[in-house]
DNA sequence: TTGACATGTGACCAAATGGTCACCTAACCT
DNA sequence: AGGTTAGGTGACCATTTGGTCACATGTCAA
């Protein structure tokens, strides 16, 4: 799941998915060949990686596949290492590295 | 910093600085090693990755290092794909997908 | 059924990554 | 000064990953 978010291409994908889903295999293919120089191999290998890691869910309608953004697990990384009090310590911590290291 | 999280080593240094904070590196070198089987200098590389891509935060203090978790670019990632109305969506397309594909 | 369209698979190659080691610098403590 | 401790660097190797291609499957439409 982590390492599926470690690719730019990916990450693209992502993007317009969230833009608008439902999209299917070839119009992603037109999206990233914008972008970056790809088959459309390439991008069907990425979009496997993003369904396995459950970033993507998809949903067969005849011979197409239609792509749709899965934004639960990006909530769990998030809660993962964010909590309310997180942000105010870490001002605290910005200023104290500053008295301390400020003196040459 | 995407890559920065797509590896377990790192996530565990993360989880373990979010615990708590101002470790040097020896003090991460042996919780680490309680977990895998690694050497300082694996955990050192690890540290320079997450200080690269603004996850962790040092001070030195003398010649010992201290780590601290920088959650932002967290709260960044989930800023990027999550709005407050996308949960709703993805319910309504589960049932969707659900309705569509459960007949044979 | 015949052909065109949308997508999937396995083999394969080049490049990036994870990890270790030998060696080095700098700070603390008698 | 000398020894010990905390940490850093560059070279090197094994493994993983990103990407392409030839080929295959299944679906729509005439």
């Amino acid at each position: 799941m982590f390492k599926a978010l470690a690719d730019p291409t990916r990450r693209l994908l992502l993007d317009t998915l969230r833009e608008r889903g439902g999209r299917t295999l070839g119009e992603l293919e037109e999206v990233v060949v914008e972008h970056t120089p790809m088959t459309r191999f390439g991008v069907s290998k990425h979009l496997r990686l993003l369904e396995e890691a459950n970033l993507v869910v998809t949903l067969r309608s005849g011979r197409e596949k239609l792509h749709h953004l899965n934004p639960v697990p990006i909530q769990q990384v998030h809660d993962r290492w964010i909590d309310k009090y997180t942000e105010r310590r870490l001002t605290a911590l910005t200023t104290l590295k500053s008295q301390l290291e400020e003196k040459p």
